[in-house]
DNA sequence: TATTTGCTACGAAATCATTCGTAAACAAAA
DNA sequence: TTTTGTTTACGAATGATTTCGTAGCAAATA
């Protein structure tokens, strides 16, 4: 993946991104296995699922044998920080301070995960107050 | 808009409900000059996507002499809210916690912006500390 | 060996989103 | 009255995404 920035996986490319980032290398199958365990999908519109983000370069193959193993050519935080910042603009009118307020109000977030986030703010505004 | 869980505006139809969301009633022609602003689009197109919009009851409209005045009929949070839920889903694989901790990593937020978040954690922590 | 199983490749259908041209209605202007 | 401009309605082209059937091989199995 050379151009970071004009990175755009549809909902389904996603999808399948989450799973190679889980397993790593993975065949269609076992891509296919996971994806089933979330919604009704043929093997082939998985197998074509992955040729179509081969030749976009969004994962990568090799043959090992007979069969094929991919592997996510984008990074997942990359993916999410270019994701997130269309998300905050598209949703929040380029906001992340909406997005996040939303985020800690009406989402799931237990204590511990509450002291890391303060750990975070405590370390933006040293460097805020430079 | 019955079915509050079934929101799910296409990216022409966010840019569209931003607008009357924040210009509350307005015309095709209103709606088609704000979108203008930010990219080239033909004054039939917008009609179009307003009279799909209205089909699915995303918005309402109201005759005003020879004119049709558009409303949207979702509310910004409770759609904000829903879209955030979908996203936190298919890119934090449900992490709210990751969301936020890249949003403020990563976005531009303010020192008095962190200081709401911080009233805002101290607000949670309260709560599930009872 | 013959059959079955499991893999990739490919094309095409189905669906959805976007864009815009054209027509009809009507009001305002000439 | 005629022309011009602004509006809505509608249909259709385009393009992207998703889904899957079919075919061709190769390996495993009967």
């Amino acid at each position: 993946m050379e151009n970071i920035s004009s990175i755009k996986p549809t909902e389904s490319e996603l999808e399948i991104l989450q799973i190679l980032w889980q397993l790593g290398k993975a065949t269609v199958r076992q891509v296919n296995n996971e994806l089933s365990k979330m919604k009704e999908v043929g093997y082939t519109t998985t197998l074509k699922l992955l040729q179509i983000m081969h030749e976009k370069h969004i994962v990568s193959r090799t043959e090992e044998g007979r069969y094929h193993l991919y592997q996510a050519e984008i990074g997942e935080e990359q993916t999410q920080q270019l994701l997130l910042g269309k998300f905050v603009d598209a949703t929040f009118r380029g906001s992340a301070m909406k997005l996040v307020m939303q985020a800690l109000g009406n989402q799931e977030v237990s204590l511990d995960e509450l002291d890391e986030i303060k750990k975070l703010i405590a370390e933006k505004e040293k460097n805020l107050n430079l």
